[in-house]
DNA sequence: ATCTTTATTAACCAAATGGTTAAACCAAAT
DNA sequence: ATTTGGTTTAACCATTTGGTTAATAAAGAT
């Protein structure tokens, strides 16, 4: 399916991995059959990666780090709060649209073992809020923004970014909309989302 | 670990694998645990529930029309939105800090196997939007709403208030919380949200 | 009391699954 | 040409897993 004569064997297996993994979980991948997605033997799996759970680790990882840069710009950028969620929703949506299964992924794993993003965050220092809050508050103290919680207004910045593409399904059954029009309806949010949060929390 | 004896076995049986399947997810569960859970033997399970199939969906379903109800007070209420956007936050949230791994669950597995939602849709008319998107339809042209869409607010309530729920290892990493402070920011997010909400679309 | 149906168990089974091994292959160094 | 090192494969293995079966126990019906 998606193999590609350039890269090596064990480039190879880390695309097939990232393939199966990501559509169907840790417990639902089968070893065979990401040997037959990369189109190699079984055994080379584990002569690159040793086990199954290591092999995981490793796609999980890329994954999460293709991700956190993501995270990141709305949390370590300058530009004030407007614009980062102006920016932030218009790129992250189009950035999803990319990698479809990923946040369905990241989520779904770490709820399976939430043990795994202590892991992550001993080595990369990724996901600080503390600038982004301190920033919130001084926006509120000046008066350019309504009172708010850092913490609060991140976390409702990622549910109405990510939160369409985790319950894809759900909502594509309550709009009875394919993936076209789904996606039209994504869309749509790179410019409703970060409207709908400036109104909720400028001040005027 | 569950077990009443008042209830009969086929009762604990969907107990258990309620227990089970929601935190280890159909791949994750293991026949065996589950009748460990119920303090059973494995054969009882085939014997009620013939398959490991046939006893997810039961508990699926189960869950399902849990959930379902919920959702549908905000679709199927006449009252303004701004009292249903109200009512419904504090009610949900309250609702799923009862039964924690319930959207999760319900997600992860409709992702899992996109089909499912249309089995259930085909007994029950749950999940119909219409109603909700004529009455936001008409407040905007009355002006008592900024202009949006309805599938778009609708997608944006279940977002605020499901998301951060099932982002719970990601949202406790990053505001560096444990289970009570995560349960505390939570119970803020009663009125906060729907303050949010309520800011974001209401014309003054 | 006896028959009949339902509930429950221990033992078993075949298939699937993660992982191993020993041999073959192949390119580069000697 | 031969050795050496990493690479690849087919066959194999032990364990796990969903599911079955035959025998037993319990409960209702007659």
């Amino acid at each position: 399916m998606a193999k590609s004569k350039d890269n090596t064997t064990e480039e190879q297996i880390l695309i097939a991995a990232k393939n199966i993994f990501q559509s169907k979980g840790m417990d639902g991948a089968r070893m065979q059959e990401i040997a037959d997605e990369a189109g190699i033997n079984k055994a080379m799996l584990h002569y690159y990666y040793k086990t199954k759970q290591l092999l995981f680790e490793a796609v999980f990882k890329s994954a999460f780090s293709l991700l956190a840069p993501e995270l990141n710009k709305i949390l370590n950028d300058d530009s004030s709060i407007e614009n980062k969620v102006k920016n932030f929703t218009s790129n992250y949506i189009s950035f999803i649209l990319k990698h479809p299964y990923l946040p369905n992924f990241i989520i779904q794993e770490l709820n399976r073992n939430p043990d795994f993003i202590l892991k992550i965050q001993e080595n990369t220092t990724l996901l600080n809020i503390e600038k982004f809050k301190s920033q919130v508050e001084l926006e509120v103290s000046k008066g350019i923004l309504k009172p708010i919680k850092g913490e609060q207004l991140f976390i409702n910045i990622l549910a109405l970014n990510i939160f369409p593409f985790v319950a894809k399904p759900l909502i594509k059954a309550f709009t009875k909309e394919d993936d076209k029009g789904f996606k039209q309806i994504m869309e749509q949010r790179k410019t409703e989302v970060s409207e709908f949060i400036t109104q909720a929390i400028k001040q005027y």
